[in-house]
DNA sequence: TATTGTTATACTCTATAACTATA
DNA sequence: TATAGTTATAGAGTATAACAATA
């Protein structure tokens, strides 16, 4: 027989998917106004800084790099490139594709940007302590890098 | 004058909003498959954890404690409530009121989702050493019941 | 035949409003 | 007048399919 379960239910704050939901939802609430200067949002920035990197040969590439659907890369870049961040050219060597890159007022925007969610992590981890903060950004970054390995061997 | 910027430009990797997405697209993907035999999926996973707890009074105060809009609580428990996992009844202190119950079945699926959760977030940490994992989920806890408590605040 | 980029469409999720029944 | 719960509607975000141009 086993004993009656007089245990306290299994709490809510115990739970991981709850805790990375609610640090999520934090920061997408506080990022959103972070980024409001640049169209899209939080998906611009994310296309931003990954245009800026200079890698992306095309803009399959940056989709792809950023886990979002090339017909959304589509708008995305539409958007940025009428308010003058980014400029599409075509790619000399393969007319199909074309290459991204940021203009210096994209830089700016960026820049802007970088700063004002330097803020809000820090309002949103502000539990912690500044060497927790540290760490846990440390751990984060780590582990997003693993996932990027693991499904980039998935895809090939 | 400022010397020309000879920097690498900063890599997409080392963005705190990245790798959060990053992690938060990896658990839900993996996290829908280990929650599928549950209605709603992770979001029904929430709600039967919170009613398992069994604090809440209402499907308001259920609501609330997990940040989901209450119009979208009602057919998540229709959903739960159709498949015999949690049941509600009339609160008799407050006719408008319906408290909500785990049933047996409820428990049962719980806490298979548990276990499935379990090794979908060790897969999802696979980066980080057992001690570095448990670090991580320390720190995430805290920060989410740091935000909590804020926005508790914020509300009343 | 496969790939890059675009457009059009459909679907899911969420937010809002309106309504009822109680308090 | 405010609250608990439900329903209906509309909007944003995303996914799917089809297409034109090029490899």
């Amino acid at each position: 027989m086993t004993p009656a379960n007089t245990d306290a239910p299994t709490p809510l704050e115990s739970d991981f998917g709850w805790a990375l939901r609610a640090l999520s939802m934090a920061f997408t609430n506080d990022g959103n106004a972070a980024v409001a200067h640049l169209p899209s949002g939080a998906r611009g920035y994310l296309v931003l800084v990954a245009v800026a990197e200079g890698q992306a040969r095309s803009q399959l590439d940056l989709a792809r790099r950023l886990t979002i659907d090339k017909t959304a890369m589509t708008y995305l870049l539409d958007a940025l490139e009428e308010q003058g961040l980014v400029r599409r050219k075509p790619d000399p060597t393969d007319r199909r594709a074309r290459s991204v890159t940021i203009t210096p007022k994209g830089q700016r925007a960026l820049q802007r940007a970088r700063e004002r969610l330097a803020v809000t992590e820090s309002t949103v981890l502000g539990a912690l302590a500044a060497d927790e903060a540290a760490a846990f950004r440390s751990l984060l970054s780590r582990v997003a890098q693993g996932l990027e390995q693991r499904d980039d061997q998935d895809g090939s």
